[in-house]
DNA sequence: TAGCTTAATGTCATTTTGACAGAAAGGGGG
DNA sequence: CCCCCTTTCTGTCAAAATGACATTAAGCTA
């Protein structure tokens, strides 16, 4: 198919950021607030076009990761999410859009960036109920996400992710009920979560108080993989989270 | 970032194939042996660039399936799989490739077409472990691929795909025993697929025998997500499939 | 009809699950 | 210091699921 007079056709690409974090036990999202066309003014993933023809996608993503958000965390590990490019999803020509998932524990808040006007936490319900109104086609992107991560709480460890460096296992717990969207009996939870090897490991017999019992903290362990998986409960909230 | 002078880079889009089947109870996968340069006379995952600018990148999927391998199977449902796009990964310059994932039950060969030299069927194991060398990163694709299919393996009815209209539960037994690589008890997998919710449904009391007992027939059922899931067993036969 | 092959059903001890009860370990108010 | 409240942790227990294995059923063939 290919004739002496064809050439295959120049894309534009450009990077999405997903980033998901736990506030006050709800589910969030960073999103920025464009201060360019086309979109100005509307709520976006954080991201942008490809600096140079040379740059590698994975790195363009951290870039914009710092450039929009002001969020230099190195360990945030980045996973690809999928490739979005239906032509006329952007106004400008045909770009495709590369989307990334990441997941951080409770941040200090962002700063705007370059071109953002504005970033912070937005809260996830909100977005997937339109409550907050997005650019492009950012709302699949954001839904593709949370799918996304509520399948790997399943059977990685993704959950610790969401933690500091030590946790309580009723830490752990809101992870998994606010990225689910259920209640979990916190005695099935702790027993459960205690028997997957390499889950969790002790961290010291430190403890840290509010108002109960103080609770053993743990960190995250050496295993990616969960053995066995923590299934959700068939029904699922369709609020998605709390 | 973005100053005056500056204008994002255009960079090339390809679309590859990862087409899982099964034959002889083994795993295959659908490659072409490339006709024209780069790697000319390697073999490669089916594919090629985008038409022109307003084509979607599912539908030039389609068109590179139907075009280099002459499979136009439109109830085939291909998933994305993952975007490539390492600077240098392709000598003709910034190419980045989307690739999906489709599972097809055992079908007649594929004639070569216009850009493929040859097209057939190769044996996932001899190009896992070395003995069928792909062109590009098309190894890291398939590998990726097989992961995918593994993991979809546990949570959907994509067993089913593989299988033609109607299929026994041995078959489909077969279907787990190939993409795992695993041996599986008969009587236990019986036991469990039939459990599963709306996975597979009596499809007539037909029946069709070769040497022992004619076995009962199955349709997949309507469930595209499976509660339980079927998680394979910890250990995985690291030769990935028969 | 005997013998072979594969399909389907059954058995059974061990785990796992889900839903609870209760004990342990702090803090605060009197 | 002693109740009360909160949260964490440890048990209990019946129902269900799992893994390993035996047995029966239903065809074909020699």
């Amino acid at each position: 198919m290919i004739e002496e007079s064809w050439s295959p056709p120049e894309v534009l690409v450009t990077v999405d950021l997903v980033i998901f974090t736990l506030r006050e036990q709800e589910l969030r999202v960073l999103l920025v607030e464009r201060g360019v066309d086309p979109y100005r003014g509307a709520r976006a993933l954080p991201g942008g076009f490809l600096n140079h023809a040379g740059e590698d996608i994975l790195d363009a993503a951290h870039r914009e990761l710092r450039e929009e958000a002001d969020l230099d965390v190195a360990r945030l590990h980045l996973e690809q999410l999928g490739t979005y490019g239906a032509p006329g999803r952007d106004p400008r020509g045909r770009v495709i859009s590369v989307a990334y998932l990441a997941i951080a524990p409770e941040l200090p808040d962002p700063v705007a960036g370059t071109d953002a006007a504005d970033a912070g936490w937005e809260s996830v319900p909100d977005v997937l109920f339109g409550r907050t109104k997005l650019a492009f086609d950012h709302l699949r992107i954001v839904t593709d996400g949370i799918e996304r991560a509520r399948s790997k709480l399943e059977h990685s460890a993704l959950a610790t992710a969401f933690c500091r460096e030590t946790f309580t296992i009723a830490e752990l717990q809101q992870v998994y009920e606010a990225v689910w969207g259920v209640r979990l009996d916190p005695r099935n939870f702790y027993r459960k979560v205690q028997k997957v090897p390499g889950f969790i490991e002790p961290a010291g017999q430190e403890r840290r108080a509010t108002k109960g019992r103080p609770a053993r903290l743990f960190k995250a362990g050496s295993t990616a993989v969960l053995h066995p998986p923590l299934v959700r409960p068939e029904s699922i909230d369709s609020e998605g989270a709390r």
